[in-house]
RNA sequence: GGCGGGGUAGCUCAGUGGCAGAGCAGGGGACUCAUAAGCCCUUGGUCGGUGGUUCGAAUCCGCCCCCCGCUACCA
């Protein structure tokens, strides 16, 4: 075992019921910048995303496509992975619920909560709508001849009762007060730890974790009678019933870390580092899991961070409404390093966030085409127009060396601090001083006097094309996590070898070459060409 | 209803007692290395409304209007 610093990271897993749209994949092309970031700051990373399948409604989908539930989500997954590749996300496992290691997983936990007396035979009743499941009676219409469900009012309610078994997280209001008090940003934004404060003060009731009626799920490991629900042909006791699906869907992060079948990967890479989640699904993660962990003797993630939405028209984005940007749109029109760009930099990370594709495009072309890009572009082609494409050293005393320190110092604090939009907001500051550092210097002009016989100008002109290769390198590495294919581009024109591997793994640490003055002295630049062409048309895409 | 967040330039937002700000978009200019990009200058705002406190309020207090989140088993 290596003793570098681990960072273990997962995303939500998504439920495959359809295409992906770019609203779904937003956390994890920001989980992928964030292992990337890891990954080349040399610590042993590993990423976790995947899917959740075992949702009733995928079930119900499949059967009314007159599918396999098998077959109908393995063609749903293919489009999560393509759709992946197409945003070059690199997770260090793909994990599906429908993987046997996470069946075991899961049904080790029931086992686990069961022997610690947390799980107790129950029943579940209330009034049921046959299109979304049990209703709260808050939500309910009143009609004169019975209530009714405020989104199928033409629908008539049931009154179900469910058999099935219950954790108590009654229990454990008290531990998880606790946990939040012990260790502050644990769960952040602050303001998503408020709530589910105010929710525990409210009083936990117990949940069910079975579903006695399905049989799309992962079998339940225990009889009522407490013996291992097991036929004697070796095979699991249908009577018993499923795991009720989140409970399954949260076990997902210890599965990915080796739990339970290697419990050397295990020790290693749990608890995780951080869980990266939705706001719609915040307690699930900040006070379910939590209990679940505890119960079953392990310990609570470091961090959870919950997300926002992204809106269009004020109107969360969502496969329901129809109203989602398709990853493959975005990809074919801004490339895969345009399309994770402007994804972060224009929704903030820990809120909602109204986006367009105009807003995109604007985007790219002011930040990756303008000022990045031709930033790029025209230090270099000055440094072949006037030095041959040879490489000058920089200079340690100019205004872009006395500024890298502290740009550097707070994108790597705002990474740390997953404000991702901001990350990138502090690069693009030292982006623009480069720019003007061109201008106020005008190494045309210092050209045109060197090229007369004027030797301190031809100093002059060393230094400062020298700085702005120096500075257009520093971005380069430091940005590399949310343009991880333009990144190494980018260093062949600037004559630079690329250290790291396709998902970041390899090279050597980052922050040594995150220092101004780092990179290899002397040499010759590759050659220019636009690595982020200016999009003339907006040519948004149809539906 | 209760608790919490918010309403500031055309757009996205920063700004917690001292001359209303940034980026983008719009307009003008000088330059020319560059992807007609970059640089400089600039138009633009009853700071949701209203009443107070204060020498002074976007900022503090009261009331009102509007938007959003949480208020448990669709996931």
């Amino acid at each position: 075992m290596t003793d570098r610093r681990r960072y273990y990271l997962t995303t939500a897993i998504a439920y495959p019921n359809n295409r992906p749209g770019l609203h779904t994949l937003y956390e994890v092309i920001g989980a992928d910048v964030l292992a990337r970031r890891h990954r080349m700051a040399g610590d042993e990373t590993r990423f976790l995303t995947g899917t959740d399948e075992h949702s009733v409604n995928i079930h119900q989908r499949a059967q009314e496509l007159g599918l396999e539930t098998r077959d109908f989500i393995d063609g749903m997954v293919r489009l999560f992975r393509d759709a992946e590749d197409a945003l070059l996300i690199a997770p260090d496992r793909f994990i599906r619920t429908t993987d046997p290691d996470h069946r075991r997983a899961s049904q080790e936990m029931v086992r686990r909560a069961f022997a610690n007396g947390d799980v107790y035979q129950g029943s579940y009743e209330g009034w049921y709508c046959p299109n979304e499941g049990f209703r709260n009676l808050t939500d309910l219409i009143e009609e004169a001849d019975g209530v009714r469900c405020p989104n199928h009012p033409d629908v008539p309610l049931q009154w179900l009762t469910e058999h099935n078994w219950f954790f108590r997280l009654s229990r454990y209001a008290d531990r998880l007060l606790a946990w939040y008090a012990e260790n502050p940003g644990v769960v952040e934004p602050e303001y998503r730890k408020n709530e589910m404060i105010a929710f525990i003060r409210n009083g936990l009731e117990d949940i069910s974790i079975s579903r006695e009626t399905f049989s799309w799920g992962i079998p339940f490991p225990i009889r009522a009678d407490g013996s291992e629900a097991v036929l004697p042909d070796g095979t699991p006791d249908p009577s018993a019933g499923v795991i009720y699906v989140w409970f399954d869907a949260l076990i997902n992060y210890i599965t990915g870390a080796g739990f339970p079948d290697d419990p050397d990967a295990f020790a290693r890479w749990w608890p995780a580092d951080l869980h990266i989640v939705g706001k719609d699904i915040n307690r699930f993660h900040t006070i379910i899991w939590p209990a679940m962990l505890m119960s079953a003797g392990l310990e609570p993630p470091r961090k959870v961070w919950v997300h926002g939405w992204l809106l269009t028209g004020g109107e969360r984005m969502s496969k329901s409404r129809g109203n989602f940007l398709d990853p493959h749109d975005i990809v074919r029109t801004f490339g895969p390093d345009g399309a994770r760009y402007v994804t972060l930099r224009e929704v903030a990370f820990d809120k909602d966030t109204e986006v367009s594709w105009e807003s995109f495009v604007r985007r790219y072309n002011a930040d990756l085409a303008n000022d990045f890009g031709n930033l790029l572009n025209r230090s270099l082609s000055m440094t072949g127009r006037y030095l041959d494409g040879e490489r000058p050293a920089p200079g340690m005393g100019g205004p872009l060396a006395a500024a890298w320190p502290g740009i550097v110092g707070r994108y790597v604090a705002a990474l740390e601090g997953c404000l991702l939009h901001e990350a990138l907001g502090v690069l693009w500051e030292f982006v623009g001083a480069a720019n003007r550092y061109v201008d106020a210097e005008a190494p045309w002009t210092l050209a045109k006097s060197a090229k007369a016989g004027d030797a301190d100008a031809e100093g002059r002109l060393r230094v400062v094309l020298g700085d702005l290769l120096e500075a257009c390198r520093l971005i380069v590495f430091a940005v590399a996590p949310y343009l991880p294919a333009a990144a190494p581009r980018a260093a062949e024109q600037l004559g630079i070898a690329w250290p790291y591997g396709p998902d970041g793994n390899g090279g050597p640490p980052v922050d040594g070459l995150l220092r101004w003055g780092a990179g290899p002295a002397g040499g010759t630049i590759g050659g220019a060409a636009p690595l982020f062409p200016r999009l003339e048309t907006e040519p948004a895409p149809a539906g």
